[in-house]
RNA sequence: GGUUCCGUAGCUCAGCUGGAUAGAGCAACAGCCUUCUAAGCUGUAGGUCGAAGGUUCGAAUCCUUCCGGAAUCACCA
């Protein structure tokens, strides 16, 4: 059986009952609306939880530290679970009895699945849209934050009990494309990845690099010979070409389909392996050239319904003034669609597939505004599901000198940066030299773990809404609160349970010293972490507790010994103690999609 | 200019649904390995929480204004 969440917050429901009870029976208050607050007790005070008696002086009449004192007595002398309590200001700060403890720890170690919710059948279904790539360049650094998020999500919303679908949607058609192709077809003497040896992204992302100098030069040569500079754009052969071949695709020309889908095959092997290295996964990816007709007819409707507009030349418009934005076309002059009609047209086609409970796109901040309009769009078009479209928005990562610009060369690129991650982790394992004993693939495969762990803890223990900096010359650390850190602890854990050996698999009854009630607490508040960080669609909540969990069970580690512990009981008592701090370790990481090595 | 988001230690970040003396890591300095993995542990130093008002018993947290930064406001995606 699940610990089940009732259970789990059974301490604050039963605190703050008691407190009301105690309080109409002292005051006769009332139990209604009573503002009791419950909180951690701080790291500098004594106890475990603590009551914040300001709100309930207008209750009681009497000073916050008499009231604490009047409370705490009555919880004391009523509460099996509270063994003390002291005062501090307004502050009840009560001990929880370590028999509490000791069976919070019993019933998380009886419980394979603690802290996890295992979806059912009749679990509601999550779809989650993320990377997104478009298939004219390589992966980079925004998009490793896009694909942990998206990722890491996925599992922390699984872990809530939902059902989940990860799905890609790849732009995969478009003028961007084309001038990949036509770069290719001008200058590319049959290049293909086999002949060069060159990863399939790379390639095709080296000819839109080319594209766009070759294009420059020409646009330069033409304002030099006194062409104006927006023409010249307009003009410059190359993009004239680029123009021609979208419209031949667009046509179902054969000779340009057979190199689009070429070209297009050569990128999805290379995203495929950034996909395999990052451990990022799909259940479905959908592509646009499937996909970019759909929503015209939605658009269509809902202009003979007198829900949009229609211009003299043509063109379809929503009305947004009402709700203080502006006005969106839908359709152009010309009849044909732009990215927020595709966009209504998969929105409307994933809810007639799917029941979905919620739909959250993944998806750059630059885009706030872009998701704000879909909302708002499909409500217009009378959509009930408008309001479950939920755009989980995440800020940049930018360089000490600022944005990523591909012009001054300072992109980072995905795979150069695992490359150096790992290189970085098996350089310094070499030196710590802690696995002499094992085979080379047995040692790589540690670095990629250690690699990994770090650059995906380093970018997911930052909250995804808020911009971040990324600095390649300092590179990420791997000691302090980091993802080796994390890793470390679950190493030494695993290092602990492997000389213990085989142990009584029956917690005995000890008293746990207050180290190990720390832990006890920190185990007890996993499960709703996981729902929080659900709830809040935040990995960065894993994370920050991730750390402190490591953190405590260091210390912990560090001024007790496991193994020569003081008696049988205590020794056994650590153990499992230990392995079940190991577990949500695993576990946590797991939620963050970061693996534990065994020794490290 | 409109809208949205962000300003916390030298640097990178927590804390933000109001509560105690604002926390970590890195960098600096000083300690701890004959003992379960020192990628660890302990200590020192480092702050007008961008500024000013307001609400409150209580504000880094909520409201207003201002300053500074970012994104966005295409018949692009």
């Amino acid at each position: 059986m699940h610990t089940n969440l009732l259970d789990m917050q059974r301490l604050e429901e039963l605190l703050s009952s008691a407190v009301r009870r105690a309080l109409n029976e002292l005051y006769e208050t009332g139990t209604a609306d009573l503002p009791v607050q419950i909180q951690k007790t701080k790291k500098e005070f004594e106890g475990d939880v603590t009551v914040v008696t300001f709100p309930l002086v207008r209750f009681t009449g009497i000073s916050p530290e008499e009231t604490a004192k009047v409370l705490g007595t009555y919880l004391k002398k009523n509460l099996a679970e509270i063994s003390g309590f002291n005062v501090v200001k307004g502050f009840l700060n009560l001990n929880i009895s370590g028999t509490y403890w000791l069976n919070v720890i019993k019933e998380a170690c009886k419980d394979h699945y603690y802290g996890i919710q295992i979806p059912d059948n009749n679990s509601p279904t999550v779809m989650v849209e993320y990377s997104s790539p478009n298939t004219n360049k390589p992966l980079h650094l925004g998009h490793v934050r896009n694909n942990l998020i998206g990722f890491s999500i996925s599992r922390i919303l699984e872990a809530s009990g939902k059902k989940v679908l990860k799905v890609n949607l790849v732009n995969d058609r478009g003028i961007h494309i084309c001038k990949s192709m036509v770069a290719w077809k001008k200058f590319g003497n049959g290049e293909t990845p086999d002949k060069s040896g060159k990863k399939g992204d790379k390639l095709v992302g080296d000819y839109y690099v080319l594209f766009d100098r070759e294009f420059k030069k020409q646009v330069e040569q033409l304002v030099e010979s006194g062409e104006d500079r927006k023409v010249a754009e307009n003009n410059a052969p190359l993009m004239v070409e680029a123009r021609e071949m979208l419209r031949k695709w667009e046509s179902d020309d054969p000779e340009v389909t057979d190199l689009w889908r070429t070209m297009n095959g050569w990128v999805y092997e290379g995203f495929d392996t950034t996909y395999n290295r990052l451990g990022v996964s799909f259940d479905r990816t959908y592509y646009e050239s499937e996909t970019y007709k759909l929503g015209r007819e939605l658009v269509l409707e809902g202009l003979k319904k007198n829900l949009l507009e229609k211009e003299e030349d043509g063109s379809v418009w929503a009305d947004l003034t009402d709700k203080k934005l502006d006005r969106k076309i839908l359709l152009r002059s010309d009849g044909t669609s732009v990215y927020m009609t595709q966009d209504i047209g998969t929105a409307q086609q994933r809810f007639s597939e799917y029941n979905l409970e919620n739909h959250i796109y993944v998806v750059g901040n630059e885009q706030n505004y872009h998701f704000q309009v879909l909302r708002l769009i499909l409500e217009k078009l009378g959509f009930e599901w408008a309001g479950r479209l939920h755009h989980l928005s995440y800020g940049m990562v930018e360089l000490p000198g600022g944005k990523m610009k591909s012009r001054e060369g300072t992109v980072v690129d995905a795979d150069d940066l695992i490359d150096e991650m790992i290189f970085t982790a098996k350089t310094m394992s070499d030196e710590l030299g802690k696995l002499s004993e094992y085979s080379d693939s047995e040692k790589e495969n540690i670095y990629r773990q250690i690699g990994l762990g770090a650059l995906k803890y380093f970018i997911l223990k930052v909250d995804p809404k808020k911009n971040m900096l990324f600095d390649p010359q300092e590179s990420i650390d791997f000691n302090g609160n980091t993802g080796p850190f994390i890793q470390y602890t679950f190493a030494r854990i695993q290092s602990v349970l492997r000389n213990a050996g085989n142990v009584e698999t029956e917690i005995p009854d000890v008293t746990p010293n207050s180290k190990e009630t720390t832990l006890a607490r920190l185990i007890y508040q996993f499960p709703e972490i996981v729902v929080a960080a659900g709830e809040e669609q935040d990995p960065s909540v894993i994370a920050n507790y991730m750390y402190e969990l490591a953190k405590e069970f260091n210390q912990f580690y560090h001024d007790h010994s496991i193994l020569s512990a003081e008696n049988d009981a205590s020794r056994l008592f650590r153990i499992h103690l230990a392995g079940k701090v190991g577990e949500i370790v695993e576990k946590g990481m797991w939620l963050l999609g970061i693996e534990v090595p065994e020794r490290m």
